[in-house]
Parts: structure tokens; C-alpha cells; sequence
RNA sequence: GCGCCCGUAGCUCAGUGGAUUAGAGCGAUAGGUUGCGGUCCUAUAGGCCAGGAGUUCGAAUCUCUUCGGGCGCACCA
């Protein structure tokens, strides 16, 4: 499958030779391994009955097996039922074509082809980095898609928390590698406003309460769990004995963000909804409440350094009719049907494991109805694309929100729902029980980023993959920032500035790759930087093909080791003691600036800064 | 009970299109380096890849099973 594989750009270093031409190193050995094949085969000396058999290059884990290798004389022997796959090896190599890339040919272990390339193809590659620039590791494949990416979606009763964290870098940073592949990308923030949400109600009602409380009533608050007591509040600023004691709803939102909603509340109109009516009074909390949630969530994404294109109100579903057309749309088609008094979704038809409820008995819309109808619209606004990242306590609601998805018209395939694992949260050791209704919730802004910047915090989030259940403990994540290794990328980003700014100040002026001796790269710490940096654009399409941010870390820090790793052998400027020839200054300054322009980028994707100094 | 996810070094985790000797960071131990910025480098120790069975020339990776942990099974959102 070596070549659909190329085709999907899993394997697609490329690079320029000496004349400009681009040149994909893997197709190269790819048809290289193909022609030995029909040599070997026209020589009779291999069986071969299919000239298209799938040929696959890798590169090996470990550098002594090579720059690539093939496994081709193992699925050859496997294939052809023959004995002894050194030995087909062995006439692979017999019929080798010559070619300028190649140094020398290996087997080793049961079979295997290892190619030893000579180092001028990585030279090459560093014209391909400069001529490039920003663009470099980015490429076309996703052309013409648009894709909406909708993540985080908290709902508008607290402040995102830390857990929060997790999907909102994962959604972010896939979003900006989606865009790598030609992609177009929007960012879209749901907001669970609907009106038949009675969550929304008791928000705005807690939040009441605590206003009143800013009028000098007292709060009586229940005890929140059975260690706790019921505690008397006095008002603020002090208890007004002419007003009356009230009762906080034992099921009300306890954190301290209630208060401070209530005090901008008092802050702008005062005493002035002391003697509202009831209705006016209540609608008034309800929106303000809201706006100023979102504000605050809002506020909390951007310094984590996350911009939404769209945030998209759930109500608007119900202005609009969406809702209720989406409703009779179904019902037309005949995948609805009436029992008990509800409306139900024949979504068993479409893969799920029972029928769902659309319309209550009660007449009001589910929460899936609403959901059919805002996907409806994604699709409707031309998205050819739809990602949702999800918590993995939402796994149980996939497969009947796919369902209503192709009930409604649409293909379920082009609709993914990611499912982030846990992230269960421990203060000091301890397990924080969490929740907005009691009041002790670790906001990702006040009790994080504020703390470690929204770099380390970035970086953080992004070590793991989403895939495993992950524990964060805050306490401990602010103690170890130094040891975020964040900071060891950073520096090497900025060592690499510095190293450019020194040469200048030296007299030394960065010229064209095409001009410079590359070929007096050759020490091998020379030759590991630069093959990492061609390895750069392969490792975006996995790292977006997997939907994987954190390959991109894992692979910043490699490349920060590699650096040292240079820069502890080969000295670029000439120093005191350590005379380096103006030849070779040049050749590893253009080194040093592919170097550069490659940390850029993948910093710039992760969203992470790339920093001149620290 | 049914379904999904997870179990890899002391800790936090990569690796799961099967493939040559299973890796990184932190921590531990022993060295180096006063620098083109020490937020550095090198080396060593540490793993029956949760247990068992199977498929395969070859399994951390695929299949089955046991154990341990998490999550989900609404006319809630």
C-alpha cells in the first residue's frame, strides 16, 4: 500500500534537488524498489506476478538501520510462498538501479532493506525550507474542504474550568492544523441558552438572590454537603433590618462568580431592580446573567490564546423555526412517529439502539431535536465538514445524534465527534469534586493561565493525547513550571534567534541557500537536525490525519534536543579560541535558519510564542 | 446486566496501518561544560508493555478471555 499511503500523504518528504526540481525521497525509493523488482523479475530470478505489489517504505526507529528501510523482501516472501527472504533481499539488491541519491544498500535482521542515503538530499532540503518560509510543511490535500470545528460549549452557568482546558487547545490547535492542509476552518463556540433550559432559571436566580443580598438583605445558605452547616449571611455591606431574610435554593450555584456577577449587576442599575415587577425583574437577570457569563468565558478562551470565529446561541434554533422544521421535516419523511403522547425519532433505522424522543408529551422539544436542527444549519452554511469534540461522558449521545444527523438528510460520515477522556482534577493530592453548583470550580484563567502564562499552559494540555484519562493537579502544574518543557523549546527558539542576531552584529549576512557550501554539513549532529526538519511536514499530516496535537509537542521537543545537541558540537560563529572558516559559518547560519523558520512554524500552530529571547 | 475507553520504567506519559535492540520528560546515580545565553550536554540504573490463550516467520500493536480503573445506558442538558 506504499504508494496510496504516499498518495495520502503520509510519507511525503520532499525536497528539492540541485536543479530546483521537487522531489518526494520516498516515491523516489518507491519506484526505485520497483524497478529492481522488474529487473530481478525479466533477470528470472523472482516469480513476481503482480508488477503493482505494494511497496513500503518506513524509517526506522533506530538511525543504524538506515534512513528508510523496506520490509518488501518479508511480504514479498509472505506473497510468493517462497523460503528465504535474505536471500530475495539479496537479488533485490543484485538488481538495484543506480541512482545519485542512494549511498549503499543493507539487509539486515529476517529481510529487511535498509537504504543509507547520502547526506546531499538533506542538504537539498534546506532550499526547500528557505524558499518556503511560513509555508513550509503546509501543503494543499485538504483543498476545497470547510471544515467547522465546535468545541468546548460550556454551558453559561460558570466559567471554564481547567477540565475545559483540554478540548479547548485539542480544538484549537486541530483547527490551525486542519488550516495546514488547505482546509478552510471555522472555530464555533455552542451556547446552551434555550429557553426551556431550567438550568439558566435557577442561575439567574442565585444570582437574584445574591444581588439582594448587595441591597443588605441577609442569605440564609444551606449546608452544601452533610460535613457542612447551614450558614447565615449578613447583607452587603451590611444587614439592612428592615429587609427580609432570604433563602438560598439548595440547589443553587454556590461559586463566588454568582457574587461577582451580582455585584456588576448592583454596580449598574443599583437598587433599581429592588422594585421591578417580578417579570421585568426576572428577564433582566436572565440576559444579564448570560451576557456576562459569556463575557467571562470569553475572556477566559482568549487569554488562553483561543479566538472563536462563531458563537452560536441554541435559541436562535427556536426564533428561527429551525427547530420546528427540522421537526416536520422528519415527520415528512416518515422517520418520526407519534406513541404515549410524544414524538419519537425512528433512529434505530439509522444505526442507533433505540427510537428517541423529539417532542415530549409536554409539547416541548428535546435536546436532541434542537441538536438535529443546529447540526441541519452547520451543514446548511456550507460546511462540508463538521467536528465535534465532546467529553467521554457524552459517548452514549454519539450514535443518536448521527442517527437524527442522517434522519435529517445528511451524511453521518462527515460529521466526527472526538472524544476527549477525563480529566479529573486533584488539589495537593487531594480529588476535588467539582461543580458549578457547589461552588468549586478551578477556572483554567484565575487558577491557571493567570499563573503559568497561556504558553506553558498551552503546552501542558498538549503533552498527552486525548485519548488517555488524564489527572491534572494545578497546585502541582504552577509548582513544576519551571520544569514545563515548554521553556526547553522555547529557548532553543530563542538560542537560534540569538545565533542569527550574533552573526550579524559580527558582520556575517545570511545568504541564499543556493550559494552557500552545504556540503561542509557534515557532522552527524548537523545531519540529525536536518533530517528532523524534513521530517516536518510529514509529522503535520499525522499529526492532523490522527487527529494528534500532541505529536507536534513530542516532536518540538526532539527537535529543541537535537539543537542542543548541535549546538554543543558544532560551534557556527568563530569564537576566541574556536576558529570556524567563514565558509562554514555561512553554511550552518543557513542550517541554523531552516532551523529556525521550522520551530516558528510548528510553534506558531501549537499556538505557543515563538520568543526571540527569554 | 449491556456498551465504550484505559492499564507500557519510581512518577507523568509516547509508541497500537504487526517488523530489525520498546522510547521521552521528570526523578535517581556518575561525569562534563563558565557558554555563539547553563532553562545545557554525556553516560548509567530502571520494563515477563496488567495476567492468560490464540493468529503470524514476527505481536505493546490484531482476536478471544480474566482482572483492575473510568465513563455511559432519560420524554436531563
Amino acid at each position: 500500500m506504499g504508494e496510496e499511503v504516499g498518495e495520502e500523504g503520509y510519507y511525503t518528504l520532499s525536497f528539492l534537488n540541485s536543479e530546483g526540481v521537487l522531489l518526494v525521497i520516498t516515491s523516489v525509493l518507491i519506484e526505485l524498489v520497483r524497478t529492481a523488482l522488474q529487473n530481478a523479475k525479466t533477470a528470472g530470478e523472482l516469480p513476481l506476478d503482480d508488477d503493482n505489489f505494494p511497496v513500503q517504505i518506513e524509517t526506522p526507529r533506530n538511525k543504524q538501520f538506515g534512513d528508510y528501510s523496506s520490509n518488501i523482501a518479508l511480504t514479498l516472501k509472505k506473497a510468493m510462498g517462497l523460503n528465504d527472504s535474505r536471500d530475495i533481499a539479496q537479488r533485490i539488491i543484485r538488481h538495484f538501479p543506480d541512482s545519485p541519491h542512494i549511498d549503499h544498500l543493507e539487509i539486515a535482521g529476517p529481510g529487511f532493506l535498509n537504504f543509507y542515503l547520502k547526506p546531499t538530499w538533506l542538504h537539498d532540503a534546506m532550499l526547500t525550507i528557505e524558499a518556503q518560509d511560513t509555508a513550509y510543511g503546509t501543503n494543499t490535500r485538504l483543498e476545497g474542504e470547510t471544515i467547522l470545528i465546535e468545541f468546548v460549549s460550556a454551558n453559561p452557568t460558570g466559567p471554564i474550568s481547567v477540565v475545559n482546558g483540554r478540548a479547548a487547545v485539542l480544538g484549537d490547535v486541530l483547527a490551525s492544523l486542519l488550516a495546514t492542509q488547505g482546509a478552510e476552518v471555522s472555530r464555533e463556540y455552542y451556547i446552551n441558552d434555550a429557553l426551556n433550559s431550567l438550568q439558566l432559571e435557577k442561575f439567574a436566580n442565585s444570582v437574584a438572590i445574591r444581588y439582594a443580598q448587595f441591597l443588605g438583605h441577609p442569605v440564609v445558605v444551606p449546608p452544601a454537603d452533610e460535613s457542612s452547616q447551614e450558614t447565615l449571611e449578613p447583607g452587603t455591606p451590611q444587614t439592612d433590618p428592615a429587609k427580609a431574610v432570604l433563602h438560598f435554593p439548595k440547589d443553587g450555584y454556590r461559586g463566588e462568580y454568582v457574587k461577582d456577577i451580582a455585584q456588576s449587576i448592583f454596580e449598574e442599575v443599583g437598587t433599581h431592580l429592588e422594585t421591578a415587577p417580578a417579570e421585568e425583574k426576572s428577564d433582566y437577570f436572565r440576559t444579564a446573567t448570560l451576557k456576562q457569563m459569556i463575557a467571562t468565558q470569553r475572556n477566559a478562551l482568549q487569554a488562553f490564546g483561543i479566538e472563536f470565529d462563531t458563537w452560536f446561541y441554541e435559541s436562535t434554533l427556536y426564533t428561527e423555526n429551525s427547530v420546528e422544521q427540522t421537526i416536520e421535516s422528519l415527520k415528512a419523511q416518515e422517520h418520526a412517529y407519534e406513541k404515549e403522547g410524544a414524538l419519537w425519532l425512528k433512529s434505530t433505522e439509522f444505526g442507533d439502539e433505540k427510537d428517541r424522543v423529539l417532542v415530549r408529551s409536554n409539547e416541548k422539544a428535546t435536546y436532541v431535536a434542537a441538536d438535529i436542527a443546529y447540526h441541519a444549519n452547520k451543514f446548511q452554511r456550507g460546511n462540508t465538514k463538521l467536528i465535534n469534540i465532546w467529553g467521554a461522558d457524552h459517548h452514549g449521545y454519539v450514535a443518536r445524534l448521527k442517527a437524527g444527523v442522517a434522519a435529517a438528510g445528511y451524511n453521518a460520515k462527515n460529521l466526527d465527534i472526538i472524544l476527549t477522556q477525563m480529566v479529573s482534577l486533584v488539589r495537593d493530592g487531594e480529588a476535588v469534586i467539582g461543580g458549578k453548583r457547589k461552588g468549586n470550580v478551578i477556572e483554567l484563567k484565575e487558577d491557571l493561565v493567570d499563573d503559568i502564562g497561556k504558553d506553558a499552559a498551552r503546552f501542558y494540555f498538549l503533552l498527552n493525547s486525548y485519548e488517555t484519562p488524564a489527572t491534572v493537579d494545578v497546585e502541582l502544574a504552577k509548582r513544576q513550571t519551571n520544569d514545563n518543557p515548554v521553556y526547553y523549546v522555547q529557548y532553543a527558539h530563542a538560542r537560534l534567534a540569538n545565533i542569527l542576531r550574533r552573526a550579524e552584529e559580527q558582520g556575517f549576512q545570511l545568504q541564499p541557500v543556493s550559494v552557500v557550501d552545504r556540503s561542509l554539513l557534515i557532522e552527524p549532529s548537523e545531519l540529525d537536525v536536518l533530517r528532523k526538519l524534513t521530517e516536518y511536514p510529514n509529522e503535520l499530516t499525522s499529526a492532523t490525519n490522527e487527529y494528534a496535537p500532541h505529536r507536534l509537542t513530542r516532536f518540538a521537543m526532539e527537535l529543541a534536543s537535537l539543537l542542543n545537541g548541535f549546538y554543543e558540537n558544532c560551534r557556527v560563529l568563530p569564537g576566541k579560541d574556536d576558529p570556524v572558516s567563514a565558509e562554514l559559518t555561512q553554511a550552518r547560519l543557513s542550517l541554523v535558519n531552516g532551523a529556525r523558520i521550522v520551530l516558528r512554524n510548528l510553534l506558531n500552530v501549537i499556538g505557543v510564542t515563538p520568543v526571540e529571547k527569554m
